[in-house]
Parts: C-alpha cells; structure tokens; sequence
DNA sequence: TAACTCATGTAACTTGTTACATGATTCA
DNA sequence: TGAATCATGTAACAAGTTACATGAGTTA
C-alpha cells in the first residue's frame, strides 16, 4: 500500500512517465520506499484499469513512447482514502514506511490531527503490551527490548508531527 | 527469512509440533514476528523436505498425529548461517524484525560481535546517506526524518548489543 | 564500437494471505 | 447440544522478485 500511495502520491503532485518514476524510486527515495521496476509497472497497469490514473502517450525519437500519467477524480478519492487508512494503522511487524507523511497536505489538517491522535493511541496500547512481562518471552528478551525501542521511537515521532500540525492549525 | 529464523529457532530450542508453533507464534509472539497458519505449514514443509529439519508423528486420543519436529545437523548448520546473514544485513525500508537477537547463543560471542559491529557500520552508512540533503526531497523532509529516527534506534540499540556481548566475552 | 541510458515491458518463480475443509475432544 | 479447542491441512488468489527481451539514442 506504501507502493500505491508512493506512486500515486507522485503522479498526483506532478504528471510523470514510469521510467522516470522508477528512476526516482531507486535514486532518491530508496531509504524510504522499496519499489522495483516490474511491480511499478504492474501496479501502473492496475491503477489505470481501476480508473485511478490515466495516461497520454508522448514520443520523444524513437524510443517507445513515454506513457505520461495523471490522477483521475477517481484516483484522487482513493488516494486519500488510501491515506487516512495509512495514518490509522501501525503494523507491529515491518512497521510502516512513513510516506505517507509526505502528503499530509491532502487532507483538512483537522482530519489529519484526528487520524495521526488515533494513530498514536494504537502505538501506545502496542507498547503497553509489549510491557507485559512473559514466561514465555525467556530468551526473547532482546528481541522485545528490540521492538519496543523502534515503537517507542514511533510514538514520539507520531507526537512531533501532531504538535506540528497543531501549531500550523493555530496560526 | 525472520519466519524461517524464528520457526527453526524454535525447533532448535525444543521439539514441537505445528499447531504449538502458531499458538505461540499468534499468542506471544504477534508483536515481534508476523507468521501464518499457511505459511507455517508450507515452511515446515519446506524445511522437511529439504532435511532441515524431521518428524516424528505422536498420536494423541483421535487427533490427527501431532507432527513433532526436530532440527537434523544440516538445519542447525543452515539455521547458523542464517543467523549470520540476518545479523549482517539491514535493510532501510520495512526494518528487519529482530528475532535473531533471540539465538545470539548458537553462534560464538566472538563472531557475534564481528557481526554486529558490520551490521552497526552499516545503518551507521544509510544514515549519513539520509543526511545528504537533496532538492528531489521536497515534500518528503518529515519523511526522511521519520527513517532517520528509526535508523538511529536501530543504530543505539545495536551499540547495546554489542557492548553487551563485549562485556560478556570480558567476564 | 562498445557501453550506457532511455523507455517499454514479459515470464517464471517465490512468498504470503484469506477463506475453506475435516473431524475428534472438551467444557459450559 | 453447541461452541471452543486440538490438529492437520488445501485452494485460490495477491503481491513481489529476478532475470530476460527489445530496440533506439548517446557518449567515450
């Protein structure tokens, strides 16, 4: 879901061609989104199917044509449904790639406040049970230790953003 | 792979059987390891087939005979170099779930360190690549500062394991 | 002229998920 | 007697990767 919304989140921000998408995955964003060229193009496929993007074609000599894409009104529903939905949840295992930070602009700030409150709740009860201690935790400690560093980093990044979003709400 | 790590770990830690396997795995383990019914099973019967591990069926009542798995040399030798390779590698997007950190005792503490001192060289690198400032980030800053919270208690927490180990070996 | 970039993709495989199937046992 | 637990799984689909294919344009 990261993908889609990395894809979708660019190709909203500026009309781009695959290739160009790709290029930018791999050169720029690949500490923060893992996207390789055939699930790209794959999901570019599926999105203009579903009526969430869709493309003109561009020829520059004679390489196959650039197929340049837009966000469809329909892509641009999805989009932010796609976006609150990623602001809600915080998987315990593979946290979350945090693109969605990127386009928090999408949304009425007041929403976002809502979603990223709930979001940090849910991190928080994840955290309180990572704090149960466990007969059967013997020799994952670690591990545990492990996990709860990484959510707790979480957490306190999740309060940054709201105290952000609350000081733009209150200019 | 942090499944496989995981699933033979546990074997390598005492015999046991599927179903016990992911009772533990969904009941105590959720927040530190993501594994599936299915995906159990398929691995489990990867593994048998690839001599990693073995069976021995045990009949309860009318049940269907609980499978009870064991680990052969050659899975202890594989579930090694796993290990090995997970302490080495870090990958920026979707963190590697530690459950290695739960086996350090299969391998030497001496070889634990080398390991993880590579593993500590390495996030040390993407964090200075995420500290490159470039214009194709605009838009993006909150989330490269996001991955780079994250990289940094990935980066802390290795340190502590490490200063662990060190102290350990010094005993 | 060889290697690299532009620009599109496909094929085959691996991995993982959701939902379903089976049937005995145990407990309220 | 009905629901939960024990214990095995399969089928169908979804998602992602690696390696391959094509051919023009550009640069050392």
């Amino acid at each position: 879901m990261e993908k889609i919304l990395f894809l979708l989140g660019l190709i909203r921000n500026a009309d781009i061609h695959a290739y160009h998408l790709i290029a930018l995955a791999e050169s720029h964003f690949n500490l923060v989104v893992s996207i390789t060229k055939p699930t790209a193009y794959r999901l570019l496929d599926k999105m203009t199917s579903d009526g969430w993007i869709r493309y003109r074609e561009e020829q520059v000599g004679n390489h196959p044509p650039r197929k340049i894409y837009s966000i469809t009104p329909a892509g641009e529903e999805i989009f932010c449904d796609l976006l609150r939905q990623s602001l809600t949840e915080y998987s315990p295992t593979g946290y979350s790639s945090p693109v969605n930070l990127a386009f928090l602009s999408a949304l009425p700030a007041e929403e976002v406040l809502l979603l990223l409150e709930g979001r940090r709740d849910r991190v928080q009860t994840l955290l309180q049970k990572l704090n149960v201690s466990d007969e059967y935790r013997h020799g994952f400690q670690r591990v545990f230790q492990h996990q709860r560093r990484h959510f707790e980093a979480e957490l306190s990044l999740t309060e940054e953003v709201i105290a952000q979003v609350q000081a733009s709400l209150s200019l």
